[in-house]
DNA sequence: TCAATATATGAATAACTGTTCATATATTAC
DNA sequence: GTAATATATGAACAGTTATTCATATATTGA
């Protein structure tokens, strides 16, 4: 049996956190949200698009990389509900799906330090 | 050379997303934080925490798993400075690091409409 | 219809990551 | 000092993932 300075009010918590802890299917979501961003390269779209819609000619042009690979990403991305598209005659115009994306983006550059 | 409708338009907004494209370390550091909470078994650990600090053996209570692999998950959690962590006695107490990661998870579960 | 342009995607592979197992370290009580 | 408890960690393996390459789809203009 384990017990803690604190056992009791850190016994209470655990209790408290299995009771509010979200579904499992929920939890999923936000994780999957937290990955799209989670590697430089997807993390880079979501800064460049910050500066307004794009076509992905426009996306490889800011961020680097083949067209292949940034296709994949803007996809993923989407997929999380990171990024919407929209087609423009034989273009794909992506842009930033709401104003949250643009909001986790500044509160995690302000915990990190970075300017942006 | 590629043209779209909006070739002016879009080919300003790459320019600036290059312009304003943070640091190449920058963008680590904040795709870091994001890859933290990007596993499951992580953010749990993260809702749980909500609750109030607690030390290990309660965080194991309340989202399962091993010591061995919770015990990692927090150092990885930590390292990313999403939770911080102070000795007390035999125990080590752990706690979210600051409010942006409270409001970070109610940002993104309002994205993705998780009640929590 | 065909050619040209823009974007998307399946498969393969190389690199990465989470968990487990065994063990190490740290603290307390004796 | 030793034993017991709490936590941390290195190595290895299994599973996952990002990129590349080749190709497919979609749209426009002739």
């Amino acid at each position: 049996m384990h017990t803690c300075d604190h056992e009791q009010l850190h016994h209470m918590a655990a209790e408290a956190a299995k009771a509010n802890m979200p579904q499992e299917e929920d939890v999923g979501r936000v994780a999957a949200v937290f990955k799209a961003v989670s590697e430089p390269s997807r993390l880079k779209i979501l800064f460049a698009l910050r500066q307004g819609e794009m076509c992905v000619y426009h996306v490889v042009e800011a961020v680097g990389g083949t067209q292949s690979a940034v296709s994949h990403q803007l996809r993923m991305l989407r997929e999380a509900h990171m990024i919407k598209a929209r087609r423009d005659g034989q273009n794909v115009v992506y842009s930033l799906a709401d104003e949250h994306v643009l909001a986790v983006l500044e509160l995690v550059c302000t915990h990190v330090k970075c300017k942006i």
